[in-house]
DNA sequence: CGCATTCAAGACAGAATGTCTATGGTCCCG
DNA sequence: CGGGACCATAGACATTCTGTCTTGAATGCG
């Protein structure tokens, strides 16, 4: 609640509240997004609750308003009706979330997350070798790629 | 994804909530506790809230709680006042939140983001150098080292 | 115009979050 | 032993978030 002190104004507290991140609900009706060029609330609607009705038209519009604010996806007001498509795509997203955790545990590099992904003993032969060309090649390069989008 | 069932159960929703990751308060707790092998709930307090008093250490209190109720630290109690002391390092948290994003996001694979990290170029050259060694290592070794805690 | 569809605004319940109050337990010291 | 200091547990509380739904206005069409 930030209760604030007129006098000494202290203001040391732990409180913290993130933006947040993308919801469950909005990520069922980004992913039904990736699958099409564009669509409407209604082919949304149809495709994430096949039997359901008005209401749940609305819900989907109001997932697409959240998304929009959130800038994941873009609307075409001049289509009637208007149509919504992704304006970021999986990796994108992904990227979104690693830097939020970079940021929130590792003061924002991303090489602890490398680190930690590298020694979970999860990755596949075939992928460390694929990593392992990219690393070789990234490496003559000298310049690494341009960083994409954020925000 | 959750929704879209052909034998039409009702439970057609996007409805998911997944459980929930450490809070931001609960962070800056366990921060708090990894500085130091053990403290009680008052030493964190007055390191988190300089000039706080009781209801401030209630809230410690509780944070301690639910952390614990998390399984991110563990309280002594034979100790008089009881101390609680972390149970999970900062590489481990890592890892669960990674975890987190890759079931979200990749069907639970790693793979896709140790490409984005790879490709996003803001891994420093010190650090791609020790990657490709580590990663030389990993593959002449074959197995994998141990999984660590994971719940 | 009448109607169907689309859209915007907001209401709503339930959960999560950070915080606090109240109450009761323990222990020490005079 | 009694009082007080400290500690712990429970729960209350205000906000915010999330997924959902209702309502009513806007828009287009036959």
């Amino acid at each position: 609640m930030v209760p604030i002190d007129i006098l000494s104004f202290t203001r040391t507290r732990p409180v913290a509240r993130t933006p947040k991140e993308i919801t469950d609900a909005e990520l069922t009706v980004l992913e039904a997004l990736w699958e099409r060029p564009r669509a409407t609330v209604r082919e949304l609607a149809e495709a994430l609750y096949p039997d359901g009705g008005a209401s749940q038209t609305a819900t989907v519009q109001k997932l697409c308003e959240r998304l929009e604010a959130k800038r994941c996806v873009a609307r075409d007001k001049r289509e009637r009706p208007a149509t919504y498509r992704a304006t970021i795509d999986r990796a994108a997203l992904i990227g979104r979330h690693l830097r939020g955790v970079a940021d929130r545990l590792c003061a924002g590099s991303f090489t602890p997350l490398l680190t930690h992904l590298v020694e979970s003993g999860e990755i596949s032969d075939a992928d460390l070798q694929r990593l392992r060309e990219r690393v070789a090649n990234l490496d003559e390069g000298g310049a690494p790629p341009p960083r994409e989008e954020r925000e």
